[in-house]
DNA sequence: TATAAATCGGATGTTCTTATCCTATTTAAA
DNA sequence: TTTAAATAGGATAAGAACATCCGATTTATA
């Protein structure tokens, strides 16, 4: 459903919110250590996420990155996957065809349509902190 | 959502019904013609599709394509996806854990469950046969 | 029976995603 | 002010997906 690197960026946000919210600031080892996932390539996807302003980065020694407490509650799964995926999953047509839409519909738009807009609807109301609350809870988990 | 190959495969597998329904045999290069995809490639997916008996393939002269006009109402989109992507689209986890269910939830599970359900659900129930009518009709298309 | 049209399938090439490596830069703290 | 710990980011490598090439095989038909 999500590239690799939408997977890490999700779990690696998620992780960062929940360290945040015990005011801890996560490094870089940590995050990639607690989501298993390769450091080096981890390293990109942050500093996307850092770019778009979904997390930030704190340089140094001591540095780490951290989600704004402040904007768990607006920043949207929806966001973290545009960022790295692109819109094209809940936008795009089932069949990859550009001309696409219910004036000239491909074979399975109708059907497509309906899913899509369940999925859009979903990721733009699931907040990073819903995704924290879980796993703050330990009912949650990012590992394997 | 969908891998390029699969997407070539439902839109081949359409067309291919629709030509079968006027008992029209067509050959790998009207199926890469009609539904705008590369010839060679495409003739790799059409063989996949053979194999898993989702379509019918004649050699020789005058040979080409068919599908068992008694199995249209009987295959689904779900039968060529599971050929060509395999199952993990409607199956696996929404962030790539193997570990994932309900008794040990990523954080996106319960959010998934249901999208994949549905996503499951709509694949199950189309049939080649609602593929093609709206292609018969031209009231869907397979181009750009 | 020879020919031409078609699929089959192995080998190879290209592009994109995923992953690694290494150096530069930043910054807290000794 | 030096050191060490950390992120930034360019370069490169490995792997998978996408695509092409070409010879082998099959088969209808002239």
């Amino acid at each position: 459903m999500f590239s690799k690197s939408c997977e890490y960026g999700i779990k690696a946000t998620a992780f960062i919110a929940v360290e945040g919210a015990k005011n801890n600031r996560v490094s870089l080892k940590a995050i990639a250590k607690a989501i298993d996932s390769p450091v080096a390539f981890t390293a990109k996807i942050l500093q996307l996420l850092a770019r778009t302003g979904i997390i930030t980065s704190v340089q140094g020694a001591a540095g780490g990155f951290e989600v704004d407490q402040s904007k768990i509650d607006s920043i949207t799964l929806s966001q973290i996957v545009a960022a790295i995926d692109g819109e094209n999953i809940y936008k795009g047509c089932g069949l990859g065809l550009k001309a696409c839409n219910a004036n000239k519909p491909c074979p399975v738009h109708d059907k497509f349509v309906i899913i899509r807009e369940e999925l859009k609807a979903m990721l733009e109301s699931t907040t990073v902190k819903d995704l924290a609350l879980g796993l703050k809870d330990g009912l949650t988990y990012l590992k394997r």
